[in-house]
DNA sequence: CTTTTGTTTAACAATTTTGTCAAACTAAAA
DNA sequence: TTTTAGTTTGACAAAATTGTTAAACAAAAG
């Protein structure tokens, strides 16, 4: 079965994963999805076949990205603190762009149903925890559990941008006003890090 | 009408925050909510009338709760360490009973149909911004924007939390491992913040 | 130009989820 | 005990969502 390729198999996925990653629309149903993408429903099925494909695949995908992401980050052989600069950009930009990417993920993995590939990651972070600790019993670093400092520093990047409709209400800020103070965060994480 | 209260009410009400703010199930539907209670799923319709209805008194139910649970730490009179010692001690205590309820609110704010008060906390929030402002200006807290500092500290309660399963993939932990991993956490919070 | 084949569409069917209603039930009041 | 009124249940209806099919369409091949 050759293929024409419209580019809208593409367009679907692509729409999917805007509604969820970055409208944070987790319900959205198949018909919203094919209105956003200005298709007819019936390409949803076309295409994908069913509902439960689609959003497994879009699934997967953000699995894969999230975690090529962070491979990326811990294998990377740069001095340390290049490292965690370059991550904190990177990681920061593609928050912003799909800030319920995670959600979607864990919401997901709620849901029972879905058998999650749940291939652990320990091999991959394993290196990275080491340099961290390299880090600390050098004193560049105050001494912690390794993976509390990890934690430390993807809860300072993420949370902000997940949570921005509730912060935005807290503080009374408006989108732009956010962003900024998103922006200025970069520099704040990673002075808050490195205390 | 008079009631007889046979607690059936409240049951319903008590397991759909149950599914939606602990297990993070946010796409459950009324049978399911009615199969968790124990109970007919019609009385979900002769209680609330409508899914709908039930949703918003979960909804509305959570922003209170999470409000006035800010409010009593922004409005307390301790001494500013006291007083953060204290919040991370509730509200770390809430979120593990409850680490989904932050997402439910912003899935429902993302939903658009859903018109939720908006009526910011700014006012709330002021004193508390000022407090802060005080601490850094007398050396306690390294200067930075209050709001910058509110974030991290929520951040570094809440994101842990929300992202559980997450991070248990990430570094092949168990429920228990994990569990004494965030126990350990209020403490070094309070010291990270304080630098 | 005609055929072929992949794409798109609309109408229809099936399924899932939600809502309604009357009858059965149950505890308190009369 | 009978009555009353709120509660619970099952059967049914309505609505929303998903899936299927045949026909229309369009671009490339012959």
């Amino acid at each position: 079965m050759s293929t024409r390729d419209t580019g809208t198999e593409q367009l679907i996925r692509d729409t999917a994963k805007h509604l969820f990653f970055a409208e944070g629309k987790l319900h959205a149903t198949t018909q919203e999805i094919a209105d956003a993408a200005g298709v007819n429903r019936t390409l949803v099925n076309y295409y994908f076949r069913s509902r439960d494909i689609l959003f497994d695949q879009v699934f997967n995908e953000a699995q894969e990205v999230f975690s090529s992401t962070l491979d990326e980050v811990f294998e990377s052989s740069m001095p340390f603190k290049e490292k965690i600069r370059n991550l904190i950009n990177v990681f920061i930009e593609e928050t912003t762009q799909y800030p319920y990417r995670q959600l979607f993920i864990i919401t997901e993995m709620n849901r029972d149903l879905v058998l999650y590939s749940k291939r652990s990651r320990v091999n991959k972070v394993k290196s990275f925890i080491e340099e961290i600790q390299l880090e600390m019993d050098n004193g560049e670093l105050r001494k912690m559990d390794p993976r509390q400092f990890i934690i430390n520093l993807f809860s300072l990047m993420a949370h902000p941008l997940i949570t921005a409709p509730l912060q935005q209400a807290i503080f009374g800020m408006n989108d732009d006003e956010y962003a900024k103070l998103m922006e200025e965060r970069k520099e704040l994480i990673f002075e808050t890090i490195f205390r």
